[in-house]
DNA sequence: CCCCAGGAGACTC
DNA sequence: GAGTCTCATGGG
């Protein structure tokens, strides 16, 4: 699929793209864009920007949006071509289901740190939740920005976060998770930006010894922050896939290179398809 | 009252 | 290295 690009003052228009920005916004992957009417509006890279589905495409609005053209066709991965994952997928029934489903979802590549905090605020918590302490740490810490009458608030790096006790971080109502993130905000000379020099192994080794990161979040960190496509996080949506259609000893190396990109596919399915 | 949520850490054996 | 227990918080 060949992605053509037109820009006009403020806006992108993709055209001649599979991605479905319904189902790249709902499988779990980000936490900042939100559904408003036929838009989502979502926050990224300090920008208040707006997409919206047309025929064979999307387009995108925000404030210079047009000057910065190669980041959001690297941020909406759009020169990765997602179908040839079908041969990946058509020897598992449920796998193929889930990709004929969902094969809209492209992979957004994050920023790392954003990544790293939004998971471990995700750790054994529900998604409208997730959001929602996000979103307070924005409103505290971020940068007020707005486009065309809405405002919200970047999110903040290490450097805006002035918290120096768990007390401080209360108002999140985060609940035990407190205590690694503010252990993350203090270590302040860490440089998660370096991180892509790690081979795969390497990177999960790292991320691990960060408190709060186990092995479901470092792969969540791996694939949504550092593109790393064969990392599989393996949540209690994704165990009850595999047990209930792959069986307890699949091994998910099995799906190859791109089983992160098929677990989405997966989690999507799950999430959004059944009762 | 219970169970659950894109789990992890500490502890036991 | 594989099992348990506990860890806040809020929704159903």
């Amino acid at each position: 699929m060949r992605t053509t690009i037109e820009t006009k003052k403020d806006q992108i228009i993709f055209n001649n793209t599979d991605m479905i920005i319904d189902d790249t916004f709902n499988c779990g992957q980000c936490f900042r864009w939100n559904k408003s009417e036929d838009e989502y509006v979502g926050v990224v890279n300090s920008k208040i920007v707006i997409a919206k589905q047309i025929e064979n495409g999307f387009t995108l609005e925000g404030d210079h949006v047009d000057n910065d053209i190669d980041f959001w066709i690297n941020y909406f991965d759009l020169k990765f071509n997602y179908s040839i994952i079908e041969k990946d997928v058509i020897k598992y029934p449920y796998a193929y289901e889930s990709y004929i489903k969902g094969k809209g979802i492209h992979i957004l590549k994050q920023d790392p740190w954003e990544v790293i905090v939004s998971f471990i605020i995700s750790a054994n918590n529900n998604i409208g939740r997730i959001k929602g302490i996000i979103e307070k740490l924005c409103e505290r810490y971020g940068k007020e920005i707005r486009y065309k009458g809405i405002t919200s608030h970047s999110f903040p790096s290490v450097n805006d976060i002035t918290a120096a006790s768990v007390e401080d971080l209360q108002f999140l109502h985060s609940g035990y998770r407190d205590k690694y993130l503010l252990r993350l905000f203090n270590n302040k000379d860490m440089d998660f930006y370096s991180f892509n020099k790690y081979n795969d192994d390497e990177l999960c080794k790292e991320l691990l010894k960060i408190k709060g990161i186990g092995p479901k979040v470092a792969n969540c960190i791996m694939l949504f922050g550092f593109s790393r496509y064969s990392s599989f996080p393996k949540d209690v949506w994704i165990k009850r896939v595999i047990q209930e259609h792959f069986g307890n000893d699949f091994d998910e190396r099995e799906l190859g290179q791109y089983a992160g990109i098929i677990q989405q596919y997966l989690f999507h399915n799950a999430r959004n398809h059944s009762k």
